[in-house]
DNA sequence: TTGTATGCAAATTGTTTGCATACCC
DNA sequence: GGGTATGCAAACAATTTGCATACAA
């Protein structure tokens, strides 16, 4: 993907986006950053922000923005519901295959030329509502 | 819905609600502060701010945190979709009766508490498709 | 060999905070 | 009158940028 584009395929590019494909925790930049520390003790904050933005213009990774917290990166693909608990920060996904269908209502109803989704439930999850 | 959880009615905060309510076109709280400016001409941003911290607090409005652009707020308080353009950084609404019957769906499978949601599709708009 | 990607550090932007004064209740 | 909300300015945090060097093609 990265070749057919012109662009150079670079350890680091590999290693961020093989990261975001193997965990299901949304990270976000730090905390990428942190994770291949050890593997790439010369890595670059800088690196990992310029690497994001370009596998988010790819299509290959979508950044979810919140209010406050920073930034995080789901590196699924697939039309999906993300549901946050506001109390520990936890982002968990759900599979909605009646999302395909209202991708292509809102497409026929807005006339917009669409190239992503997101969808967000948020609140408390199970294990915080337990522990008080 | 203020004075009965003990905080003030300040002119301030009225007229922040109100030019929420009043608009569509969800702001950020620059353009909050720049529009309210004439009216209140000692108004801060800081008041800004802390005022909309407070309404999303108490559920009135809706904060939209993007990737890179800053924060906008809704004060449309039912769900409802957000459509944006991504070249001319406009947000429309978009009415879906659907989404209560899948926020029931999601609350059944997850055990969430859920406090809210947000649904956004993004592309380009028919204005922009047609610029170029 | 050529030019793009990296790493470093400084700059930038949006947002938050601390504190003295104003003003709502 | 009492105490919270405001306005101001400084502080902060996440992200971006500029530039010299390293390295993929």
């Amino acid at each position: 993907m990265l070749s057919s584009n012109g662009l150079r395929v670079t350890p680091q590019r590999l290693s961020i986006y093989e990261y975001l494909l193997s965990t299901r925790s949304h990270p976000t930049a730090d905390e990428i950053y942190q994770a291949l520390r050890s593997r790439f003790p010369m890595m670059s904050q800088a690196t990992v922000y310029k690497t994001l933005e370009l596998l988010v213009e790819l299509g290959l990774v979508c950044e979810l923005g919140f209010g406050d917290e920073p930034n995080r990166y789901d590196g699924n693909p697939k039309a999906h519901i993300n549901i946050r608990c506001t109390r520990c920060h936890r982002i968990y996904d759900l599979e909605e295959p009646e999302l395909d269908r209202l991708a292509r209502t809102v497409q026929e109803r807005s006339g917009f030329r669409l190239s992503g989704q997101r969808h967000e439930f948020y609140g408390v999850c199970p294990d915080c509502q337990r522990q008080r």
